[in-house]
DNA sequence: ATATTAAATGTTAAGCTAACACTTATCTTT
DNA sequence: AAAGATAAGTGTTAGCTTAACATTTAATAT
């Protein structure tokens, strides 16, 4: 059998493209960015860039992400290499998605506006440039199906929250209504929650406790394949 | 802002590197080939090959799978791109996995022979080159929860199978025993086979009746976010 | 006719899911 | 200070799903 060649020609251009998920209390947003540069300038996009040649796409993936938002150590996950032939008009360019979900509150908004970057609502996301829609639907997707098992939800949220935001958050990715006893008695009996003795008083007179992501009882758990299951 | 450049240094060769899966009526089986060529030569490993440069990503995995068992549409999927900056020792090469999964039966021996290739079981794979250990694991994963929740199991059956076959590859592949009855249940209650009134005497005097999987139940089901689910 | 082998078949307890409504605490208004 | 408004907090139950479990049946071989 003939040795397969390493044949120049075959090389190609690697990019990362990343979907930024956040929560503002009520909405799931994609955190879009309008290119002021060539191709399709002016047209609405997911944030991406170029792997370069001493980094791995995790590593892109990662300056990319913070270069846009002014984070590190963000939560993402490789979801999939889009490699249609003309996807990208410039050049030939291969580009793996990640999908990322931060606290909408800490993310820098200086930068984000330096880069003329938005929150989008998932139902107002504009027609995007290249496959990029596809990829978003990707996103969306994955990340219901991971929510559903993992907790990675609380990534979305400020460390304190109620169990109101709790439920909005997980309404806003699954995009249905959920019981409030079913979904509070679900939450309980995963006893990965701490109750706080301190109140929210922002939503009503009576005030709602607050509540606190406890990562040890989870990680606990979790070793005995836990799985967190809301639907 | 500045626009990324297209920098002739950060292009990379780009390969495919599949997970073939086949189903002996016993034992889950992957297709890995002995490489007679450098590097590694002489070690076990995926068969793959590159991406050129007016391929797709599922256009090269299909030219692999066919080159490697001569059978052409089979059921595959992609898996997870690989970028660790120094996979390959030759050059720097990306590599997206994908699984396949085949009906035993049906491929080309010549082919594989004379690609030095051969079936192992699960327990039985040698160490491979490069990342391709790691690769097959994230296929395993895939498969077990792929086969939960939609039949693709069938692929790797013949035509005509018994609830014993059918049970034998959901054993296999999710690497537990099941229950016949509770099993034998599960499956009726989805309502996607086609009982023939032939039976299989190779396996009892009584011989056993023969199914078929009923493709136009199973789509008129699946519009409707059927589920099949085997725990 | 007896033994052997694998196929075929149903029931039940326990756990989980999903549907459902009233009371409580606090502030605001009159 | 009484009444109203608003959101928080709280349990029960019927129906469904899961998982555990053993005997009978059909055909051939001895």
């Amino acid at each position: 059998m003939v040795v397969e060649g390493y044949n120049l020609e075959d090389k190609v251009f690697l990019a990362v493209d990343c979907i930024i998920f956040g929560f503002d209390n009520d909405d799931l947003k994609v955190l879009l960015i309008q290119r002021d540069f060539e191709p399709e300038k002016g047209k609405w996009s997911l944030m991406g860039g170029f792997m370069k040649h001493h980094e791995t796409l995790n590593d892109a993936a990662s300056r990319v992400l913070h270069r846009l938002t002014g984070v590190h150590d963000i939560y993402m996950e490789q979801l999939y290499t889009f490699s249609e032939v003309d996807r990208d008009p410039l050049a030939r360019t291969i580009s793996t998605s990640y999908y990322a979900i931060i606290n909408i509150e800490k993310h820098n908004e200086e930068i984000t506006e330096q880069n003329n970057a938005k929150w989008f609502s998932l139902s107002d996301v504009p027609d995007l440039i290249f496959d990029h829609n596809q990829m978003l639907d990707k996103a969306i997707k994955r990340l219901r199906r991971r929510t559903s098992i993992n907790p990675i939800g609380f990534e979305l949220l400020p460390e304190k929250f109620t169990m109101r935001h709790l439920q909005k958050l997980y309404e806003a990715i699954l995009d249905k209504k959920l019981d409030k006893r079913n979904f509070i008695n679900k939450i309980n009996s995963m006893d990965i929650l701490i109750k706080l003795k301190e109140k929210d008083m922002t939503s009503s007179t009576k005030g709602s406790y607050l509540y606190m992501f406890d990562q040890e009882k989870y990680d606990a758990k979790n070793r005995n394949d836990f799985y967190l299951k809301l639907s």
